[in-house]
DNA sequence: TAAAAATACTCCATAGGTATTTTAT
DNA sequence: ATAAAATACCTATGGAGTATTTTTA
């Protein structure tokens, strides 16, 4: 029993008449008469009772047409779904984002799924580069957004750089700092600090640059993964973000001394042993997309 | 696509060795490979990704499985469901008893389904010879028992006499007429008549035997289909029943004079365009078999 | 180096085509 | 006599086998 055999079988069924069928399927009447038998020789009954030149179902027939036909749909609609599928229509993509990419990306991404491929699935993770890694390699994740540096390089890891982000210190216009030609690390201090949860890759760099004082734990009064709740406290209070410059554009980056001169590297990162699926391409080039207009 | 590839997919999935999964399927290695890309060239895209000497289903892959899985099994069953149909433990079967042969075998052949094919469907319809003739043209019925005496010969109908059985007028033992040595149309007529619905052929043989008074609309007083309500009506009144002689083999016969001397010849009857489905062959020998019986 | 998958080739079973016969209208 | 299905016979594609190469653990 093959599938071109239940399509022949089902065309014959509809049409009750070989020559026709024939005709219909683009095979010649004797290949469909042996199309035919060879489907009742399998099973040991006839499908049709052949009554002089007409043809007409036997009970078998009649049973056997209806699973057919349901068989052949299936068939059918595994081929079009597939393609659906393929093409990136349809899936479902995980993503796991880093601290910095969460801010940036999480609402984008977002937006772009509902209206770029309203019949896919989206599911984004936050979380700590180990923790997302370890959830890569466990296939629960698909891809993710990172700041490489934050990334202990491995041979199964798949890294493309995405772009290089300036960091700074922010604060709201009209901030006593706003206007001051030099901030050390000690003015700075007169005043609550909010960011993210910084990778320690950061948090390095700050202590570097400002001493162990700068370092997040002791340096971070506000702490929270929601963009968008911190940029309400900074515009609103006398808080001072430390973030990627670009999330704040409406905001003062602080003149420091010495100067912060930190960025964060995002990367797309993948398992190189697993294929990518369609769907997940277009989020990475969209996502390069989204974070180039930065 | 193939049922046979989705197979060998399935399996490969399953065990993720292209050997091992080959040593199952009865299949060389090789062979198996070529299986697999057939599909993976068909769709455009690889269903598993080939990692050093491990595979792991892409996620187009993972889609596929399901659906493979799903058809694979759909199939199998219709394999089975047909070998069940065919051998006549599950199907449907639609019979049409004219009167006499629905007294005599409405509940034997119910029983007879019921016990022997407690999977199966028997729908029994009873009624008058033309009417069932035309629902068995209609494919309404698959076959019909009936007193072919009845029936217009027709090149279409196939027949297959089963038996004939001696008719008789009966009474209860005790009944006044019981012990008569003979006994006329007139006597008979001091008590009520009852009957199934009866032919126009005995109908025939009543008037040519006895007159135009025996036409059973004058003579039967109770008609009924049911054959144990005219049993009961009759063992426990003075009633007089008309039918064939072994339906009440605790009654008496009366000793008509003219002796009644007729008989009712049943037969299968079926359309001879029509295969018959092997639960009906079951059901016409065990026709044959109760009929035989009397 | 060994084990597993892919490739190269060869073969044959079978699906399909053409020509013809059979059958029923 | 004609139209339709079945049969006979031939061809070729593709599925399966063996031998071999490639790859990686």
């Amino acid at each position: 029993m093959t599938l071109v055999q239940l399509r022949h079988f089902l065309e014959l069924a509809n049409t009750a008449s070989f020559s026709k069928s024939a005709v219909k399927l683009h095979l010649s009447q004797p290949a469909l008469s042996r199309s035919i038998k060879s489907i009742e020789d399998e099973f040991g009954h006839q499908l049709f009772d052949r009554v002089g030149r007409k043809i007409e179902l036997t009970a078998f027939g009649q049973y056997f047409y209806a699973q057919a036909r349901d068989l052949v749909d299936r068939a059918t609609n595994l081929k079009q779904s597939s393609h659906q599928l393929l093409s990136g229509q349809t899936g479902k993509v995980r993503v796991g984002l880093g601290s910095g990419p969460g801010a940036l990306l999480t609402s984008p991404l977002m937006k772009y799924v509902a209206s770029e491929f309203p019949k896919a699935h989206l599911e984004i993770a936050r979380g700590h580069t180990t923790l997302l890694v370890q959830a890569l390699r466990d296939r629960q994740l698909d891809a993710l957004v990172l700041d490489i540096r934050s990334l202990n390089p491995s041979s199964d890891l798949e890294v493309e750089g995405l772009c290089e982000l300036p960091g700074a210190f922010m604060c709201r216009k009209g901030h006593p700092l706003s206007k001051a030609r030099q901030v050390t690390l000690a003015k700075l201090k007169d005043y609550p600090v909010a960011s993210t949860p910084l990778s320690d890759e950061v948090a390095r760099i700050l202590v570097d640059r400002y001493g162990a004082d700068a370092h997040p734990d002791v340096l971070v009064n506000v702490r929270c993964d929601e963009i968008s709740s911190l940029l309400d406290v900074v515009r609103s209070t006398d808080a001072i973000l430390v973030a990627v410059r670009s999330l704040g554009p409406d905001l003062v980056a602080l003149k420091m001394s010495p100067e912060l001169n930190a960025t964060a590297k995002f990367g797309w990162v993948s398992l190189r042993s697993r294929s990518e699926s369609p769907l997940c391409g277009y989020l990475r080039t969209a996502t390069k997309e989204i974070l180039s207009g930065h």
